[in-house]
DNA sequence: TCCCAGGCTCTCT
DNA sequence: AGAGAGCATGGG
């Protein structure tokens, strides 16, 4: 377990295990975090801004902050309470999850707000990774509110009230009038976005497919990323292609209650080192 | 230039 | 129900 401090303003974690920072903000979970020159990273999540770093000691420090959203923001968003290292032991029954989530050690799935991930992965649909970036950065600074100089993600309300053209700066091509329609769908209650960890994953899909423009693969990355569903498994063309080659297909068995985690190893293991684009 | 991107919808069998 | 074209845009 870890031990938290708290001084000038600072909150220092320190002896938290499974916590890499940019294998955890830059493993195409979450588009909206940058890292400087000097290895901190800083980013928007739900309408805070927080600025963050590993320091030598290992210890995580999240700057400017107070106890308080710590305790009940951060703590959640950045999944502290999971014990990785348990579920690290199970998948490492199998030879190649095994070599996978050691490539892709620290990685933690993220707690982040529905709608803005419902969004941002219905953005991704064959997109790449910097274009999805950058549309999604767009619209923040279009849509969203301006608090000291950063955007928040805008709401399914505000969204709601716009316009496929009105969508036109962000550049987002044929993925617009999707966004539209989820921000409708949202807004109105017709998808009850905000229930679905309490739904079976089945029914949380279907309900998540109401929305024109998603599909499964969207559907549970919205899931895994923002519902607290470990055994959504985003089948995206990487993960196809870590399946065939490395695992004859399917995922082995042992991962199923933490399918989410295994496939998060998976696809950054397959991406970075890109051992299957031979 | 060309291929492709964290897919989905629509159409045609 | 399964296969295949088309989709907007731009990164590499």
């Amino acid at each position: 377990m870890y031990k938290i401090i708290f001084e000038n303003n600072n909150i220092y974690i320190k002896g938290i295990e499974e916590f890499d920072l940019p294998h955890t903000l830059d493993c195409g979970q979450a588009f909206r975090w940058k890292c400087d020159e000097n290895g901190i990273w800083s980013g928007v999540a739900g309408d805070k801004f927080l600025s963050l770093e590993k320091t030598n000691d290992g210890t995580v420090v999240l700057y400017n902050t107070t106890i308080d959203d710590f305790e009940n923001f951060w703590k959640d968003y950045f999944d502290l309470e999971r014990d990785y290292q348990k579920i690290r032991q199970i998948l490492s029954q199998n030879e190649t999850l095994k070599a996978a989530a050691d490539y892709s050690y620290g990685i933690r799935i993220l707690n982040q707000e529905p709608f803005e991930t419902l969004c941002s992965f219905i953005i991704s649909q064959n997109n790449n990774i910097s274009r999805i970036k950058g549309i999604i950065e767009r619209l923040c600074e279009n849509f969203g509110e301006n608090i000291n100089g950063y955007y928040t993600f805008p709401t399914a309300e505000k969204m709601a009230t716009l316009t496929v053209e009105d969508l036109a700066p962000l550049r987002s091509g044929f993925r617009a009038k999707y966004l539209i329609d989820a921000a409708q769908k949202v807004a109105s209650g017709e998808v009850d976005l905000y229930h679905l960890r309490y739904f079976t994953l089945d029914e949380a899909r279907d309900e998540l497919m109401k929305i024109k423009g998603v599909g499964p693969k969207v559907a549970d990355c919205a899931l895994l990323f923002s519902h607290h569903h470990d055994r959504a498994f985003p089948k995206d063309v990487w993960i196809n292609r870590a399946l065939d080659t490395l695992f004859g297909g399917e995922l082995p068995e042992i991962a199923q209650d933490y399918a989410g985690i295994a496939q998060q190893y998976i696809f950054f293991y397959a991406r970075d080192t890109k051992l299957l684009t031979n």
